[in-house]
DNA sequence: CGATGTGAATCGATTCACAGCT
DNA sequence: AGCTGTGAATCGATTCACATCG
């Protein structure tokens, strides 16, 4: 069902932060073994990536980095508004909310919500914390679409549903917990709420183990090329 | 030459997440169907991912959960100490030394640094946080093990520079840029201290652009299973 | 000519089916 | 009888080679 591979879709966000970067520094033609290199993999990879979406370069001169970076915004869906909120507003919640670069491609942190009394009502980036109570109404009413999930991992299960019920499309999970569709009452099916919904996961604890693994198998590792491009 | 996949080790760290959490609600037993369930992946998959590394469950009867566990973390190499340190003392890493799990098999931070004049000498976590320039000193006197670079992107390649060249043998990248071994004076070797460093990356910005292709393209996401384990 | 775009081939990872213990 | 462990088979992703077009 996959046709297009998931590794691939990372990629293509590699190659619009590169394509980014040469519009800054007013390059303005690139090719497929310029960008390989700058992303650290060969050039027939990008190429076929790029060709699972269409044809973007000219034969012979390669690609126009306004274009391509045009076409791969459109690609990816960033050329639209994209609300979210925030569950969970520690320390990790804060970090996110104030990291630069979200608001690039039109994320827009609607709302910021949290359980704790210590929190809620606090103001963040011109925001005023709410309770979970109103996640609900709240996701409704603001159109939102998709939440970031930033609670310690016990409570993750929780807001996750929580978030789901309220009609989120999609959840970009910070916890190190592997957010499960219910399945209550025996082999049953998943319901067409959680069915719907995307979740992905960026966990940097399991990145830090992953580093050590790695460290101690430094063999296993498949390095990526910067020499010999193609 | 990577004979035991890198999505393999990922669901290992989740496996033994799943571990540790039956270990704290006292359940003693376990299988891979078990295990599968709550990994969201199927039984063949545990079985082959285990396989690469021994054999640690009894047929018939399944696997004992604190000797699956402790087996794990002898692969992962989670059994010895890790000196790290954190580049970029800014708000992410704040969140990051302040996250709770890190402490947990025994990830201990040694030192956090910035180049900032005022972050340089505040207190966090009972450390001072030093100036860059004490990086290649500090790496050496404490035996640093991995660097956690937090950094904005047009600093994260001279701030991996500084810790490879001041030796540690990993960095796990949170800033959203690609780490390149300086390849100066063209198609050169790669240097030797940065042949030997793993590089793990992080990237929350990504994470949020692959959810927003993935909501617009749902067909095109391998839904984690829940049912049918096997 | 030079670099893209793409079918064909290779390579790797997942799935399967079942042999092997307990 | 039940569940692990694993070679064989399938499936998917990457690499290649080259036809194609500016």
């Amino acid at each position: 069902m996959a046709e297009i591979p998931t590794a691939a879709i990372s990629r293509l966000v590699t190659y619009l932060r590169i394509l980014e970067q040469l519009e800054a520094q007013d390059v303005s033609r690139t090719s497929s073994s310029d960008l390989a290199e700058r992303a650290g993999v060969s050039a027939f990879q990008v190429r076929k990536d790029l060709a699972y979406f269409g044809r973007f370069g000219t034969r012979g001169m390669g690609y126009t980095v306004a274009i391509l970076k045009r076409e791969l915004v459109r690609v990816l869906g960033l050329n639209q508004t994209w609300n979210v909120v925030i569950v969970g507003m520690g320390r990790l919640g804060q970090a996110i909310a104030n990291y630069p670069g979200a608001s690039d491609y039109q994320f827009q942190y609607a709302g910021l919500f949290d359980v704790s009394p210590a929190i809620v009502g606090q103001q963040i980036r011109n925001l005023t914390v709410r309770h979970m109570d109103d996640l609900k109404t709240f996701v409704a009413q603001n159109k939102v679409d998709m939440g970031f999930l930033a609670v310690p991992p016990d409570r993750a299960q929780d807001a996750a549903q929580a978030l789901v019920s309220a009609g989120v499309r999609g959840i970009l999970n910070f916890a190190p917990v592997v957010i499960q569709p219910p399945t209550e009452g025996g082999a049953q099916e998943i319901s067409d709420e959680w069915r719907a919904v995307i979740i992905e996961n960026v966990d940097f604890l399991a990145g830090m183990k992953r580093l050590a693994f790695y460290i101690l198998n430094p063999h296993l590792k498949d390095a990526p090329l910067t020499e010999d491009t193609e």
